[in-house]
DNA sequence: TTGTAAGCGTTATCAC
DNA sequence: GTGATAACGCTTACAA
């Protein structure tokens, strides 16, 4: 394991040396402190010593090692973002804002994907327990409302999402209702009476149901009669789902005239389904989602679509990890905050 | 710093103690090293001994400290992912696919967005010469061919992409020449003789220029004279792009019935732009992409593409750096891997 | 302005 | 099967 400690090297792995702080501190004739003040551009390092020790560094070819940093300091500089999937555009403009947030605190972001299982997101939890992240900003899609407890950890953690609320943990959560509301309430505005709302199971508080209840309001508001078989639940909230759901309720000869679909993804698997059966968009049916990715825009016909306030929502949950990090008063109430939405009028409802 | 070391707890933050193997060991009765045996799955513990420290670390509620752990180990199990933005459909599914070959090497992966920055590739090569990933997987975006020597890091690196060939380093690349060849016989084969091929700029070596090149051979195996006015660099690969530049070549009069994108997001630009202007996809034009996202299926009309192997591509990155991380011979030849490919035909080009 | 000493929490080594 | 010891490479605290 010992590889000539008398000449300054240590080896890892064959043939690879490692230099230290010491040895370029040997090498520049002082000791490893100022080395390290040096690294850390601590102002009490005379000019010339600098230099001679950057000089040092370079010819031998210094590299810090992170792990050593981490351990003496009890921080990693990065915090743990983890996501249901990394391939979805939803999830991919979230970790975006969720960098850039972070990036302008200085911080790191290593993204994780969970898989929506409650175990990979407990395990993220761990990971970021175990003092891998300072910190961790959970997009919880597994955990429920009855997981809530094991939330209760002894390390900074953010919940973004709709699965869990009141917890004992900070929270950021979309303006689910009230944004499903808008949407709803655009359809009728645009006169359709019969509006299904395509959405997932919703046996738990969540995404679908938290919109499904702003779908009924809105629909209460406007004296609309509720008809459970416009409500149209699918398994998982994606493309392909969508579209067969919708090439479905053509075919079943269900009357609708709107649909609201709580993901874009959902959306544009109906537009799909829809064109499948023949339906036109807006002509005889509209259709808005809900995220607003950024290829809604260019779909044809374009999505209608809720906005949420990623940048908005990213930003305050970088804010609120970064609080517990700095100051992990456990006694603190635990911050629920919800974002801001628009609503994105596009050709799908225009007609 | 030091907070009733007697008491067995020591707090990094106010209020909030760490439990560390010791404190184990000393509940538990036994030395710290059992202790960590135990944590490791080491076989020479006996039942028993096993059952009193596992009991221990639950009542303390120990987890390991991961930064002391790589310190020691001199690995930390994760491989960093460097790629120039986590939200675009092509990225997000390369990643996905990176994880899941990971995964299966028992390796975690930490993603990093670079902006397609060379100074922030340059970073990431850095954070992972720094001990903080075992090795990683660049996705270069911002390096180019000069920088190749740059690369020649006593690390395990892997580039992924089109811009850097021959390099000090493996490389796993997509079948750009032979697909861009194969795309373009098929728009041939479906009648089209003035096609036109939308694509970056092509200074340096990369995507486009290579998509360029397979463009000009299977129109010269064709006999079809390459018109430079065909040839539309733009400069962003993205949507807006793509629907800018096909109305823009809609409205200039230019003659073209056939449009191959050097990438699907371009694609769904186009396909909006001619829906802009009223051109039909595929009757008057057809249109093809390269990549193959998740979305692509679900456009109306459905966007032919190519499909690149990007599970095979991803195992294949995976495979190769694992090799330079359990056996780095600083001697070896680097790798060079083409992916495959597959033309897959849809709505867009079936008229 | 610079150096000395100690220790962060873990595990490899080797002795028992 | 278990334990004592010594690092891993770095930085905080204090002394010079």
């Amino acid at each position: 394991m010992r590889a000539g400690r008398e000449t300054g090297f240590r080896s890892h792995r064959a043939g690879v040396s490692v230099v230290t702080i010491q040895e370029v501190a040997k090498a520049a004739g002082v000791s490893s402190m100022t080395v390290s003040n040096v690294i850390n551009d601590h102002p009490n390092v005379r000019r010339e010593t600098r230099a001679r020790v950057l000089e040092a560094m370079t010819r031998l070819g210094y590299r810090v090692n992170v792990a050593a940093r981490n351990l003496r300091k009890g921080r990693t500089g990065t915090i743990g973002l983890a996501i249901p999937e990394v391939d979805s555009a939803y999830y991919g403009q979230l970790a975006a804002a969720i960098i850039a947030a972070a990036e302008r605190r200085d911080l790191r972001v290593s993204i994780e994907q969970t898989g929506a299982s409650p175990e990979s997101e407990l395990d993220a939890l761990s990971l970021s327990r175990n003092r891998l992240y300072d910190g961790l900003i959970l997009s919880a899609a597994g955990l429920g409302q009855a997981d809530a407890e094991r939330l209760r950890v002894d390390h900074p953690v953010v919940i973004l999402g709709d699965r869990i609320f009141g917890g004992p943990v900070d929270h950021v959560a979309m303006p689910n209702l009230d944004a499903s509301r808008a949407a709803t309430r655009h359809l009728l505005s645009r006169g359709c009476r019969r509006i299904a709302i395509m959405c997932g199971a919703v046996e738990e508080i969540d995404t679908s149901r938290l919109r499904l209840a702003g779908y009924r309001l809105a629909l209460e508001d406007a004296g609309v009669p509720v008809d459970p078989a416009l409500v149209q639940q699918v398994g998982r909230l994606g493309m392909r789902e969508g579209a067969r759901r919708a090439r479905e309720m053509a075919e079943s000869g269900l009357a609708f005239d709107g649909v609201f679909c709580v993901t874009d993804a959902l959306a544009m698997g109906v537009l799909r389904g829809l064109a499948d059966v023949g339906i036109r968009v807006p002509d005889q049916v509209k259709v808005i989602g809900f995220d607003n990715v950024a290829s809604s825009e260019f779909l044809v016909p374009s999505l209608s679509s809720i906005d949420p306030d990623h940048d908005g929502m990213a930003a305050r949950a970088v804010d609120l990890l970064i609080q517990r990090i700095e100051q992990p008063e456990p006694s603190t109430r635990h911050a629920e905050f919800v974002g801001s939405f628009s609503v994105v009028i596009r050709e799908s409802t225009d007609g």
